[in-house]
RNA sequence: GGUGGGGUGGCAGAGUGGUUGAAUGUACCGGUCUUGAAAACCGGCAGACCCUUUCUAGGGUCUCGAGGGUUCGAAUCCCUCCCCCACCGCCA
């Protein structure tokens, strides 16, 4: 969430950052709720202060008044009544008015923190103004030796490629029905060297991470409460994304999520916390199960490793000093281990600077990566698919804005406490990535090259098929 | 799932209706002492929010698991919920 403060000293920066964003919410409207909570809070914050400072000059009296009553004779009881009446007085009638205000605020609180939750974290300066995926901008490419995005697959490599959906059929790979029979559309049954080459592809990306990069892997929870989802920003916008185990509706427990990337388990781990400034930057990757509703994808993506329910994810999150430049040096470095695990696996990819209408709630400045997936795209005058790019990694840069919501603060130098910057990004996903590694691996029979350094992950296995 | 015991400041641990945001210990920070360290002694040591401000402070409200209630006044009494611990049962 956005600094309240800065709002309303500069609420022009995050009405820019609403329409930027391409997104509908109501500043000004935020900003009336809250001068007319402080307004309210004021007032009742008087009437506490006059309580408190009556309670202190004459609650003592009072409890004595009242003790005396007890033993009191029926001759002293009047004159006693009448004191401790003419003390309670003034107090009661505080006490209606605090009332009046805690009226007053049950109306104005729960749509003031509804509507300051949606406010987003404005795009920083330098991301391209642009209204969806459409306006990215390319920033590079990156293609394996022998590999040119100029010419067709066919023309690259001498053969027309399968779709993974051929290979992981010809192979054995993959049992989509199966997979749909016990969970319904989008589910899918990893089978044999599938599997095996799902794992070996996490694995890898872990081991990249904690040996090349010093990220400490981590084992979250992927199902959370509420809170976790709120706090690393995920609701209340993408609420509608996540399962939603209601363990309420059974009368025990609180409700529970399932958690759609393995960031709100890192992120969660410090929630509520102030961390040591030493300890910073905080570098956690994780490997988790990840799930996702898929709501309102209804008929795109349909077939294939694409878009499922259940997939699962390596992620790197990167907790840093309240610094733009480190978070940025932070973030260059997050894109490049990708760019290693990527070129390593020998795949192509490009780097799109995601335009402000393509950000989220919660990032300033995110960078997608898209692999090429020479099964995907139109169809050739050959019938076979062109290829496209498709998605596979994205690395968001959020400022303090998740850190707000999550409490997470450390002490500076000067011991003021302050809220520190995010970071995350895709290490590798899967099995979406297998897309690319088997269409960009398969060979003329169909048999598929197992990249290298993979094999040591899959008992050396060099070939599928 | 059953029974019992608990949730108070970084930790430990008092406190059962009225200057208790909270004793005490310990940890931590600063100082004195010391050649240095330890010990001892002195001082400091929560956070959020609101208001004012000569931009450095000052004032106020809230927070003792969470929420609600009783009361002039709640850490303390009542209700609901959550969590933790121990033992038993069940179980991957």
């Amino acid at each position: 969430m956005i600094d309240l403060k800065e709002l309303r000293e500069n609420p022009d920066r995050f009405r820019n950052g609403v329409r930027d964003k391409c997104m509908d919410v109501d500043i000004d409207r935020l900003l009336a709720l809250d001068e007319a909570r402080r307004a309210v809070l004021m007032r009742q914050e008087n009437a506490r202060a006059e309580q408190n400072r009556i309670g202190k000059e004459s609650g003592a009296r009072m409890g004595q008044l009242k003790g005396k009553l007890k033993s009191a004779s029926d001759a002293e009881k009047p004159q006693l009544e009448r004191e401790l009446a003419e003390l309670e007085a003034k107090p009661t009638a505080l006490k209606a008015q605090v009332h009046e205000c805690e009226v007053e605020m049950a109306q104005i609180e729960p749509q003031w923190k509804a509507l300051w939750m949606q406010v987003p974290q404005p795009p920083a300066q330098d991301v391209p103004k642009g209204k969806g995926s459409d306006d990215n901008v390319e920033v590079r490419r990156w293609a394996p030796p022998g590999f040119d995005f100029a010419k067709t697959f066919a023309e690259n490599r001498g053969f027309t490629p399968r779709t993974h959906l051929e290979l992981v059929k010809m192979h054995g790979l993959v049992d989509f029905e199966r997979g749909v029979k016990m969970a319904g559309t989008r589910h899918y049954v990893m089978c044999g060297l599938g599997m095996r080459l799902h794992q070996a592809v996490l694995r890898y990306a872990v081991d990249f991470m904690a040996d090349q990069r010093g990220f400490s892997p981590m084992g979250v929870p992927v199902i959370v409460k509420e809170e976790c989802m709120i706090g690393t920003g995920f609701f209340p916008a993408g609420r509608e994304q996540a399962y939603h185990i209601e363990e309420s509706a059974r009368g025990s427990g609180h409700d529970l999520f399932l958690t759609g990337t393995g960031e709100v388990g890192l992120m969660g781990i410090h929630a509520d916390e102030i961390v040591p400034a030493e300890s910073l930057p905080l570098k956690y990757c994780t490997v988790s199960t990840c799930f996702r509703r898929e709501a309102g994808a209804a008929g795109k993506d349909t077939a294939g490793l694409y878009r499922i329910h259940q997939f699962d994810k390596v992620e790197q999150v990167v907790v840093c000093r309240a610094d733009e430049q480190e978070s940025r040096a932070w973030h260059a470095q997050m894109i490049q281990s990708v760019e290693t695990i990527l070129q390593s696996l020998g795949l192509a990819y490009r780097l799109l600077q995601c335009c402000t209408g393509d950000l989220g709630v919660k990032n300033e400045d995110m960078i997608d990566i898209e692999s090429w997936m020479p099964g995907r795209g139109e169809l050739g005058r050959d019938g076979a698919p062109t290829g496209a790019f498709g998605e596979t990694h994205s690395a968001s840069r959020l400022g303090d804005f998740q850190c707000r919501r999550l409490n997470l603060r450390y002490k500076d130098e000067t011991g003021k406490l302050r809220f520190a910057y995010a970071l995350n990004n895709t290490v590798i996903a899967s099995p979406r990535v297998l897309i690319p590694i088997l269409e960009m691996h398969q060979q003329a029979d169909g048999s598929i090259r197992v990249p290298e350094v993979l094999r040591p992950y899959m008992g050396g296995i060099a070939q599928i098929g």
